[in-house]
DNA sequence: GTGACGTGTTGCATCATGTGCAACGGTCAT
DNA sequence: ATGACCGTTGCACATGATGCAACACGTCAC
């Protein structure tokens, strides 16, 4: 809708591929050196780019600080930290919390295993959307167009043999998760990687998150990790009860005494 | 120095405290309604802003997606992170890695103790920057005059009995460690917290990163701490050494064959 | 039910602002 | 020295961002 602010923000994912100088920032924007120039000074003051010692721009540390900021204000997080952690006390293996939006799930907390073998996952990295079991709770949940529109949409590596291999599968199973309340994903992802996941709900039943306990073959096997659902749909349910309780807290954003 | 994209991305901190509809914005901005819808659009295009429910807009997900690849396209980084793990698979304790950035230090990793207690910090959070031991070290190697500019600029919270009190004290602080090469940091940030660090330097010599082992007064004594400084040393030697060695690799980043 | 707010949204005329150009000034390799 | 290359600056032009006013839609009071 803006020009000059959508040529601007164009240039943040094209430095997320790696540093680039004037010039290669001017060609792909397809715009003069100049303007170039003045957009990336302008990110610069903010902070969002930051000029490395070869003169060649990256992203900046702000980028960070907004990211961090931003997650610390999402209260589910901050009320389902505790239990989270809690989780991961009596069960010592990695616990996460996600979150659908804008057509991705995302995790927005973790907390690491207590066993040595860990697996790869950060906050703020995009979910595999067609085989994590956060993700089909999070989208089984979504109103039957919007999830439909979605499943075509996706794309469906197949990272193991039982991943989910098309729209049509994926559909089923989300309809499956929906009727029985929670999800699982058998080695969809990484081969030798399970996880159990319950849904998290607000006041008015619709999931606005979920949460997942993740173990390698090689720590406890996927028959091992479901006795473990009913705790964690147990955990799930007791965040959502707290979640739907006290929304209307946070007295400290009204800024007028 | 582009009015528009400036002012666009002036939204991104107001958002950051949380979240706010269209006239806040408006009003924040010091502009008309219509324009701050304008640059909502055009950042909520983009998924750095999320409208939620409420009409409300918040900081969006493609933020936390940026801040992840940009974290992990630093070499240091990558070089550095199979060290970090080993040196927590000895030692046991948490271990970062920072880096100093316009006036600010930034962890850019970390791997959690193996110990149930566990310190607060995460990826991307601003470090106290006066107190911290990888602070002391990336802001020791500064030029002199940026550095005595930086410790003039700077707040010096007292956040413990043990914490750098002002600009003097903290700049000699830093001609100390500058000597040694390594730095503490003894219950300055939190009462019951140590930490080791050493620097990581390019094949300039100037110091690029540093890393730090920290625990709690109840894991280990201050003095137990310090006998891990020669590993430490060693590692962040180590990390030094494979970065200068192999800058220029990296070959997919070429995109013509 | 009706009217009066408080929202977010749209079309439009004005001119401020962003734009590309061309010329300048460094740095590096030959 | 010389040329090629890259970042930077000043400037004239017109594109595109701006604020206004009017509209649309909801909520609330009465």
């Amino acid at each position: 809708m803006s020009q000059t602010v959508d040529r601007a923000l164009s240039i943040l994912p094209l430095l997320a591929e790696g540093p680039a100088d004037l010039g290669q920032v001017a060609d792909r924007l397809g715009v003069h050196k100049s303007t170039a120039l003045r957009l990336l000074r302008t990110l610069h003051e903010h902070g969002l780019v930051y000029r490395q010692s070869d003169q060649r721009y990256r992203l900046g540390a702000r980028l960070f600080a907004l990211a961090q900021e931003a997650v610390e204000n999402l209260d589910v997080r901050e009320i389902a930290h505790p239990h989270l952690v809690r989780l991961n006390e009596t069960c010592g293996h990695t616990v996460h919390l996600a979150v659908y939006e804008e057509n991705e799930v995302l995790y927005i907390d973790k907390v690491e295993s207590r066993y040595p073998v860990r697996m790869y996952s950060r906050i703020g990295k995009p979910v595999a959307i067609t085989v994590a079991a956060v993700a089909k709770l999070l989208l089984a949940d979504l109103p039957e167009p919007e999830r439909r529109a979605l499943a075509d949409k996706l794309d469906y590596p197949m990272y193991t043999a039982r991943s989910t291999p098309n729209a049509p599968a994926f559909l089923k199973e989300l309809a499956t998760v929906r009727e029985q309340g929670w999800a699982t994903d058998l080695g969809g992802h990484e081969e030798s990687i399970n996880c159990v996941a319950a849904p998290i709900r607000g006041a008015d039943g619709r999931v606005v998150a979920a949460m997942s306990v993740s173990a390698p073959n090689v720590v406890v096997t996927a028959d091992e990790l479901l006795t473990l659902l009913p705790l964690v749909r147990r955990t799930a349910d007791a965040i959502s009860h707290e979640y739907s309780g006290k929304p209307p807290a946070k007295e400290e954003s009204s800024r007028r005494p």
